[in-house]
DNA sequence: GACTTATATAAGCACGACCTGAAATACTCG
DNA sequence: CGAGTATTTCAGGTCGTGCTTATATAAGTC
């Protein structure tokens, strides 16, 4: 399974945003994702355990929990994948740099369109 | 749809590798994926239409041609998302400098293993 | 206009991802 | 050990995505 297709769910891109903040045990992952999706407790141990099988997290135990953290491997890979297009929005902020230098009085806003990144909150 | 499921798709993902290097047509751009991935004409064109319809691609006419560009704004989303992630795999660069300030003279290699992030060549 | 080339759209089918409910595993406590 | 809690695994059903073939649109050529 391609890094990609681990992050083409939305319910598994929530848990990640969760394990950013620090480790987490399965069930206070579980109540979180419980109350945003409305799925079962089994549908978010799958989730978790394409993240787990996919190195994106991984898993300790204590005692009867299992603590997830995240783990950089696969996120790093997708973020050298996006390497090749930066040039394409970096480039932008260099002109706008550059405009600016100039004494440019026409300010552009710097953000086009905008879009809600959030999908939750 | 959402950013990452567009990119979930490898024949799309290879399709955005391919605009990366510039403006291409819809021809080249299928005579490459019909190579690779050993699917028709309709199917490319059909994956065009989802980097299209999501803002990852622009389409400017030439004659009967219709030649597509890399558009940033979706990928600049996806980069944002990384964002909170980046200390992950950054903080390990943060850690040395933190070593070499309290003078530790045990020197480890700031560049670390190399990996091909290609899937096709 | 008839013909060819370039590309997009439509309709239908198939496979896999994700969900659910049920059951299994694993640890803790008395 | 037996009961209880935390978590994973299993089996089955549903729905969306991506594929194919057939066809439509549009632009060039003669």
């Amino acid at each position: 399974m391609h890094a990609f297709d681990v992050l083409g769910d939305p319910v598994r891109r929530r848990i990640l945003e969760l394990l950013a903040g620090g480790e987490r045990s399965s069930g206070e992952v579980t109540a979180v994702i419980q109350q945003e999706f409305g799925i079962s407790q089994p549908a978010v141990s799958q989730h978790l355990r394409v993240l787990r099988d996919n190195g994106f997290a991984s898993v300790r135990a204590a005692g009867t929990r299992r603590l997830y953290a995240v783990e950089a491997g696969p996120l790093r890979e997708v973020d050298l994948w996006l390497e090749r297009f930066r040039g394409f929005w970096d480039q932008r902020l260099d002109a706008l740099a550059t405009e600016l230098a100039r004494g440019k009085r026409e300010r552009r806003p710097a953000t086009e369109k905008k879009e809600t990144t959030d999908e939750h909150g």
